[in-house]
DNA sequence: TCCCGAAGCGAACACCTGTTCTAGAAATAA
DNA sequence: TTATTTCTAGAACAGGTGTTCGCTTCGGGA
C-alpha cells in the first residue's frame, strides 16, 4: 500500500467511524459533509485513489458501494459462532442446525479467533451449565466451542449423550470390544464404561474458553 | 424477540449473507429479488415489523440504511496478547515487561476477543506445563491469560508463588487473620493456608483457553 | 354467509446518490 | 517563466431507492 494524502486519510477515518457507528457506509454526500470537502467530485476523486490503492473496494453505481478493506484484516482472525445453547447434566444438547445456521434463530454470536476453529465447519458453542464436567476440567459457566460430527476417533474428547443415564457429559471416548470407555480429561479420575448403544455422539469438543473475571 | 415470519427470517438471512458478501447493506430492491417477493411494498411492510421485533435497525430516507442488530455482538476487534513464557509448580512466573512489551524480546504472539480482555492493559499470556494446576481445572498445554497486578481482590483467582516451596500455582486467594487461604476453583478440593510473607502475587487470571484437538 | 385484520400488489412520487463534464486553481517540474 | 500534473469547483444528468397510496387477496372467526 502506497502513501495517502491527509485528506484521503480523514475519509478512510470517518467511513471506519460512520461504519461502526451506524452500520452501512456513507455516501459521497455524507463523506463530503463531514470532511469539510467542497464537492462531490473531489470525494469521488479521492475514493477513486484509495480504491486504486487498495484501502476500499467500491462498487459502481450502487449507493453506499463502500467497502472497507482494512477493517477485515483487523477481524480476520475472529470468526463468528453461534453460541446454540447450554449444555448440563440432564439435557441432551440441543441439536444445532444442520449446514446454514439461521443467523435469526440463534439468540447470541461469539467471535473466536481463527486459530482455535482452524477453519472447520459447523462449529458451534456452548455454554456449560453446573459442575457435572470438572472431571474434564469444564466449570460451571465455561463455554465448549463444538464441532458437530456423529462419530470420533479414539481419545478424542467429545459431548456424549447416555442414553440410559440420560445424561450429557464430556469425556475421551475409546471404543473397546463390546464397550465404549469414557474417560475424563482429568488423569486421576477414574473412567467410566458404558455399552455401545448407550452412547450417543454429540459432538467433537474444539477448545475451552474460560472468562474468570 | 417474537416469532418472525418465514418470509421475514429469509429477509434477515439475506441481509447477513449480503453484509459479508459485498460490506454494505442491501437496499430494498435487493431484498425483493433476491428473496422473489413481488413488491418493494411487500419489502418495506416486512421491513417495518422486523424493526419493531428488534431484529433490525432503519434509518428513514437513507439508502440502505440497514443495520443488522444479531451481528453485533460478533464485532469487537482481535486483540494481540504475547505469550510471555510458560507457568509451572517449580518456576517463578517470569516477570512480564512493565508498560510496553518487547516486540522483539516475546516469542510469541495470539489473538484473543476483544470480550476477553475487555480493554485491560496489561495482558499477557502464559502456557501452562504439567499437570499441577487441575485443582484450578487448568490442564497442561492450557493457556492461562493474565493480567500484572500485585495484589488481587479477596476471592479472585490469581498466579501464586510461594516462596518456601518454591512453587507457582493458580488459585482463588483468600486474605484472612494471620493467614492466606488459597482455594482451588474445584470446590471438591481442600484449601491450602499459607503465611502472608510467604505468598506472592504474580498475576491475575483474566481467561483460560485450551485448545483441545 | 359476512366481516375484519393481516398480508400482498403495482404504480407513482420525490428525494438520494453515483457519476460525469467543464473549467479553473494549485502545486510541481523543466 | 512555461508546461505538466494534480487537485478542486460547481453544476447537471440519470438512475437508484425509500416511501406512500389505493386497491386486492387471503384466512380465519362470528
Amino acid at each position: 500500500m502506497k502513501k495517502i494524502s491527509d485528506k484521503q486519510r480523514r475519509i478512510i477515518g470517518f467511513i471506519d467511524r460512520f461504519l461502526t457507528d451506524r452500520g452501512y457506509p456513507p455516501s459521497v454526500r455524507d463523506i463530503q459533509s463531514a470532511c469539510n470537502i467542497s464537492s462531490t467530485s473531489v470525494v469521488d476523486y479521492n475514493l477513486k485513489i484509495l480504491e486504486s490503492q487498495g484501502y476500499i473496494q467500491r462498487h459502481a453505481d450502487v449507493s453506499r458501494g463502500i467497502r472497507l478493506l482494512t477493517r477485515n484484516t483487523a477481524a480476520g482472525g475472529l470468526v463468528p459462532v453461534p453460541v446454540i445453547g447450554q449444555i448440563a447434566a440432564g439435557e441432551p444438547i440441543p441439536v444445532p442446525a444442520p449446514d446454514t445456521w439461521d443467523v435469526a434463530a440463534v439468540s447470541e454470536t461469539m467471535g473466536v479467533p481463527g486459530e482455535l476453529t482452524r477453519g472447520r465447519e459447523g462449529v458451534y458453542a456452548l455454554r456449560v451449565k453446573g459442575m457435572s464436567m470438572v472431571d474434564a476440567l469444564i466449570n460451571d459457566g465455561d463455554i465448549v466451542l463444538m464441532q458437530h460430527v456423529s462419530a470420533v476417533e479414539n481419545g478424542e474428547m467429545a459431548a456424549v449423550w447416555l442414553r440410559a443415564e440420560k445424561e450429557a457429559t464430556l469425556k475421551k471416548v475409546y471404543v473397546e470390544p463390546n464397550r465404549v470407555r469414557l474417560q475424563p480429561a482429568n488423569s486421576q479420575m477414574q473412567p467410566l464404561y458404558a455399552a455401545p448403544d448407550n452412547v450417543e455422539i454429540q459432538g467433537r469438543v474444539i477448545a475451552v474458553v474460560r472468562q474468570v473475571s
